[in-house]
DNA sequence: TAAATCAATCGTAAAATTGCAATATTGTAA
DNA sequence: TTACAATATTGCAATTTTACGATTGATTTA
């Protein structure tokens, strides 16, 4: 089918979910990590970077826009990418409670 | 293509997407909340508590048992889940590094 | 205005994912 | 041994994802 049941989960188990999967990709993780590691943000020295083309990296920025994780500004020719600083933090914090919600206890 | 790129990323990247992908699906996320809320692991409760087929949920199992998040033990006609602690742990700490490695500072 | 540059979008092909019915497998009990 | 229960596996259809060439759109510069 290829279609995922939401109707069936909870809103914040769709959230998070969808939020792993615009990030589970190594191209958007290398990509968050050129971002993050040129800090003054980047655009298309991703290309560059990544030996992807340049169709696919700006596809994978979408799916990072879509997500809400990363956002672009135009300057002249070139789109600046960056953070955004509110959706990291809290994709941080749900992740940490998730996380922690499992404390080791043997079982099986 | 549908077809991931791998060679041309590092071990680091295509393991954390590897994870995160294992994670990123609302079902998986529901499953690994029973379990460990449950504590003692689950098995094929899964199928009554959530909305899926047994085949759909026996197949979810399989992923994130070949993530190596969750291990199964076989308890007569039964299959006892539970978290693997030490791939718990492990991604854990891989996504604190990652979610860390971001300091605000407003760029664009 | 024309040419050049950067990035987004479109169209397409290949492959992976999701979901389930049907079937097979495994272990228990009669 | 036979019947039954719990899981796993198989096979299939619909959908989504990944990747890229080609094109379009926007902006700067000559």
């Amino acid at each position: 089918m290829g279609l995922t049941k939401t109707e069936i989960f909870t809103e914040e188990q769709n959230r998070l979910a969808t939020m792993l999967k615009a990030l589970a990709h190594p191209a958007r993780i290398a990509i968050l990590q050129q971002i993050i590691k040129a800090n003054a943000c980047i655009c298309g020295q991703l290309v560059d970077e990544l030996g992807l083309a340049q169709a696919t990296i700006s596809q994978h920025l979408k799916e990072l826009k879509n997500a809400g994780i990363i956002q672009g500004t135009i300057e002249g020719v070139t789109v600046c990418y960056c953070i955004e600083p509110k959706a990291w933090k809290l994709l941080q914090k749900d992740l940490s409670i998730f996380f922690k919600s499992f404390d080791v206890k043997n079982c099986c």
